[in-house]
DNA sequence: ATGTCAGGTCATACCTGA
């Protein structure tokens, strides 16, 4: 099973992108981040055609969250993160698929730090923790895919001292995000690549992509129920050189099959 | 400090968020 998160920076301008993506990778189950598009605005149809089922959390202008599995329809699980009513920016939605929870999550970006932005990014990701603990008690395979926007380490970012005083490098997000990772959460694309340079979002500013000036913040957790599937893990880079790409590039797992009980 | 996008609007020129 081929699990991609992807951050599409506005589903509709980036359709013929995403498509030409889905029919080239065939992806089992994607998880979509940024929408940019209200609920009414997503662009199901076009989708469907391309052998896609899908759950959104759609929001006018900015965030929104998707869910597409390829030849059904995923399993509304949860939408929004708990622990916050108040908060109404879509940012989590998840599903079952094939035995897999997948919970896709748009992490908030938290600049200008400090600030109100940065407060609400740190409190999300407390939410997330205490969510994520939950999920690990109940034993069952998860995996949390998506736009984490934190950097977490010094290897994940091409130059660290342009990005020192960033929202999603600064000492608190990352000391936040291992805290995470340390309840027992595997890292997918680090686990198999702990010596590579992976990067998965270049921006559109100062020529980053052709100088390849990127950072790793678009991540694949999984529970120790789930570590022991990973087969391979991968982004693919290309795409984000396609004409009219998302910043983005989409990230990958591949999960073996489980086994079928002996009777 | 700069720079590039897309969405949105008291719209064809700015603002915001990223």
């Amino acid at each position: 099973m081929k699990i991609a998160t992807y951050n599409v920076n506005g589903i509709n301008s980036r359709l013929p992108v995403l498509l030409r993506w889905l029919d080239e990778s065939r992806p089992d189950v994607v998880c979509l981040q940024e929408l940019k598009a209200a609920q009414e605005r997503f662009p199901r149809a076009a989708l469907e055609a391309a052998g896609y089922g899908a759950i959104w959390s759609g929001q006018k202008s900015w965030n929104g969250v998707a869910i597409l599995r390829r030849g059904g329809e995923p399993i509304e699980t949860r939408r929004g993160l708990p622990g916050d009513p108040d908060d109404q920016q879509s940012r989590y939605i998840e599903a079952a698929i094939e035995g897999v929870l997948i919970g896709c999550l748009y992490l908030p970006n938290g600049n200008p730090a400090p600030g109100p932005k940065f407060d609400y990014k740190l409190g999300w990701l407390e939410r997330l923790t205490k969510y994520g603990r939950r999920l690990l008690r109940t034993g069952a395979p998860v995996v949390l895919a998506g736009d984490y926007n934190v950097i977490p380490t010094d290897f994940d970012v091409y130059k660290p001292e342009r990005w020192k005083d960033d929202a999603l490098f600064l000492p608190d997000s990352r000391a936040a995000f291992h805290r995470l990772i340390a309840q027992g959460w595997t890292d997918a694309v680090r686990h198999l690549h702990a010596n590579e340079r992976v990067y998965t979002f270049w921006d559109y500013f100062r020529n980053s992509w052709a100088r390849n000036a990127g950072i790793r913040i678009d991540h694949l957790l999984l529970s120790p129920a789930l570590a022991g599937r990973l087969k391979s893990a991968g982004v693919d880079r290309e795409v984000r050189g396609w004409h009219k790409s998302s910043d983005h590039a989409p990230t990958w797992i591949v999960l073996t099959k489980t086994r079928r009980k002996r009777r």
